[in-house]
DNA sequence: AGTCCACAGGAAGGGCAGGCGA
DNA sequence: TCGCCTGCCCTTCCTGTGGACT
């Protein structure tokens, strides 16, 4: 006992010096990500480089706020990482900027949950966007509207109201709430409402009702993915802005836009891979950014998206996931009939009440939209119609989850 | 050609929590 | 406090499906 406290002791100096000098180097070390906004979603660039034509186009078709008139109508298409947010965020902010108080752009986002996911919340986010905070639920639909209604109506200008990944709403909600947005348009006395729809899915508007499609949809732009060259003008055009010079080494922006344009031409993914290459250099303090960096970021911006979705979901979701890993232990192959019985078993174990089979598949099938688990329907004849399930992982990541679930189960 | 299997997935509704207004 | 409203998670019930088997 007795020569156990000193070494604690020792252990104890050993680490604190240990911490500050690694805090110390830190300090004393030049950073290479001088302005990390720059890499980021949220940033706003002042050049759009590749999106020249979307960018006129979408000015023309909102000008019309200029001059006191309702814009048309727009629906922009195209697959994540394409611009489409940032070109409709850039055009709606110049105008806003040019006009003033004559046009109000109202942006909102439906893939955030507990912001605009449901036809209340959308309200409630345009009520509050309008000046107006409104209670997270309790109030009728009908005095959500009119609530809206009299904040739009409220003086003489251009609403342009921005629904981004509105697919996600519709699917939700049904297009009702589309076809009450285009109607309050017509009872307007002193404003004027356009909408800008922007979705990832092409024949979105095909699956609305035929008067809500003819009320909707005026114009319509799709906005082509990026190819290996075009993404990395873009990462050299936003590597100026978030580098200190010569930090980027030779092959790098190559290397990123290439991963990248092989993921449907992302340039979300080729700008996470050179900010996360980035912090891995600096972490490991080299004074340049080299491929090797980059080929570890994308080892870890697969492992960060699929760790933040697992973490994020229910127990009853994790505890599928968890069935699902260990059978595919076992196999390649997995049913959701053994997926269930497992499932079921497991939460005997962990003396949790099991959620019906419907539900089961039900959660299933979100683990496949989140990209971590991979599904297909198929029939075997006489044995019946199910769905193959496998894991979307490598064995690697495999081993980890499997290792995170155990302990957060 | 008809049967059958093992589900998929849609529709309806229950129960609960949170909030509002009278 | 009570009635009403919404969102959310879930169950129950049901129809549909596609190919192997008879």
């Amino acid at each position: 006992m007795e020569t156990k406290q000193p070494l604690q002791h020792v252990q104890m100096k050993d680490n604190s010096t240990q911490l500050k000098s690694l805090f110390n180097s830190y300090l004393d070390s030049k950073p290479l990500l001088t302005n990390p906004s720059a890499l980021s979603i949220s940033y706003s660039p002042t050049t759009i480089p590749h999106r020249e034509k979307q960018v006129e186009e979408l000015g023309r078709a909102l000008a019309p706020a200029l001059k006191g008139f309702r814009p048309s109508n727009v629906f922009v298409y195209g697959k994540c990482g394409t611009g489409k947010s940032l070109v409709v965020r850039f055009v709606t902010n110049e105008l806003q900027q040019l006009a003033r108080q004559k046009v109000r752009v109202i942006y909102v986002n439906c893939k955030m949950k507990k912001t605009a996911n449901t036809e209340y919340r959308l309200l409630a986010n345009i009520a509050e966007q309008l000046g107006k905070k409104m209670p997270d639920t309790g109030l009728p639909t009908d005095v959500m509207y009119r609530t809206v209604f009299d904040l739009i109506d409220s003086e003489e200008q251009a609403v342009i109201l921005v629904i981004d990944e509105i697919d996600t709403l519709i699917a939700k909600t049904g297009d009702e709430i589309l076809y009450n947005l285009t109607r309050i348009n017509q009872d307007l006395k002193k404003a004027k409402l356009s909408l800008v729809g922007i979705t990832n899915e092409l024949g979105f508007l095909e699956k609305l009702e035929p008067r809500v499609r003819s009320s909707l949809s005026e114009e319509e732009f799709v906005f082509p993915p990026y190819n290996a060259l075009q993404l990395q003008d873009i990462l050299r055009e936003r590597a100026k802005s978030a580098f200190a010079s010569d930090v980027v080494g030779e092959g790098v922006i190559e290397k990123a836009a290439a991963l990248a344009a092989q993921e449907h031409g992302d340039a979300r993914r080729a700008l996470d891979l050179l900010r996360v290459g980035a912090e891995i250099a600096e972490r490991r303090g080299d004074v340049k950014i080299n491929v090797t960096h980059i080929d570890a970021s994308q080892e870890k911006v697969d492992y960060d998206r699929v760790i933040e979705t697992i973490k994020a979901q229910p127990k009853q979701s994790q505890l599928v996931l968890m069935a699902i890993v260990k059978l595919s232990e076992k196999e390649q192959m997995i049913q959701t009939g053994e997926v269930f019985d497992n499932y079921e078993k497991m939460c005997k174990e962990h003396g949790m009440k099991s959620l019906t089979q419907r539900r089961v598949s039900d959660l299933i099938a979100e683990l496949d939209m989140f990209g971590v688990i991979q599904t297909r329907v198929i029939s075997k004849g006489r044995y019946g119609r199910t769905r193959t399930i496998s894991l979307a992982l490598d064995n690697n990541l495999k081993q980890k989850i499997s290792t995170m679930l155990t302990e957060a189960l």
